[in-house]
DNA sequence: TGATGATATCTCAACGTTGAGATTATCAAG
DNA sequence: CTTGATAATCTCAACGTTGAGATATCATCA
């Protein structure tokens, strides 16, 4: 059968014989394969009433342990976006009632986000269900290949110092 | 050592040990390491003064082979944007000087979007130091594993329909 | 105490994407 | 021919992100 990319590399091999396709390959497949469950991870979501970075977040409240607050900074270096989008978001999810922003009087620069009631058990509820979304996304590989699958995606992270959450 | 994920799946393993966790670290791996090699390759495109999308669509026309052209339709087929972005892209692309839209007679609903001479010598200088760049960027993983890699990535894309760019 | 630099968050204009709808052209059927 | 359906592209308002700068607070030290 094959896939897009061996489609795309057919074409490359008969207009660049010259060009080495294995990187470009995995460059490609990585691209389209994090597409689709993105997509199909979004399709989830909206059936929830969430966007997929806001499932994101407060999932990120949630594992981070009671009492489920972190500091927008801190949420900003767990996300891949920049400062700008992380206040956006919190705006949103607190005018939805699933966060909360909260002062203390210890550092006034900071505010906390906190999972509301409401946020908590909303994410909690879907945690399950959104693994058992994702482990039928993946249930094609066969399961002799996964830990060594992870293993390399692993390796690739750590070379490129993708490294700490923190 | 362990990457970001790791510590992440570690915060779940305390938080909410009743779940999986090798879905949730794939998906999250994934989407890391995808977000990493789109910077790493933005920056490379940069030096020489292109957004990645620019790159992608000047990519496409190039290993469509002469006359290096094609419909905004098939353009859009062979991206993961919708129709909006592409006339934005296709517009920018032409201002740049590097494809020009052409009516033909055939079918006056049609435009070809084609690589001036200009945009076929960038695409052609830049495919060879691109591939080494990505190359660059995925040696750490072992040469022995990388056929089973690039082939869990196909298996995977196949089971979610990814299979033709046409 | 006051000055200086560092830190945390928010602001906002510029920009790109989405996605439904408008526009224009072609095709099929009567 | 017309009519209606289909097809290809473009338009554009709504929306989210970027990223530099503004604002407010804290820490340090003379």
């Amino acid at each position: 059968m094959g896939d897009a990319m061996d489609a795309i590399l057919e074409q490359w091999a008969r207009e660049r014989p010259d060009l080495d396709t294995w990187a470009m390959g995995v460059n490609g497949r990585l691209a389209r394969l994090r597409h689709r469950l993105q997509q199909a991870n979004r399709d989830f979501y909206a059936e929830h009433g969430l966007e997929n970075h806001e499932f994101d977040m407060l999932a990120t409240l949630r594992r981070s342990g009671a009492p489920h607050r972190l500091t927008p900074g801190a949420l900003l270096k767990a996300s891949m976006v920049t400062s700008g989008a992380i206040t956006n978001r919190i705006d949103k999810l607190e005018a939805k009632g699933l966060v909360e922003r909260v002062r203390e009087a210890a550092d006034r620069r900071s505010v906390f986000i906190r999972l509301t009631p409401r946020g908590l058990e909303l994410i909690d509820g879907l945690m399950g269900p959104h693994v058992e979304n994702v482990s039928r996304l993946l249930s094609a590989l066969p399961p002799e290949r996964r830990e060594e699958f992870d293993a390399s995606l692993r390796i690739l992270l750590e070379s490129l110092d993708d490294t700490s959450i923190h």
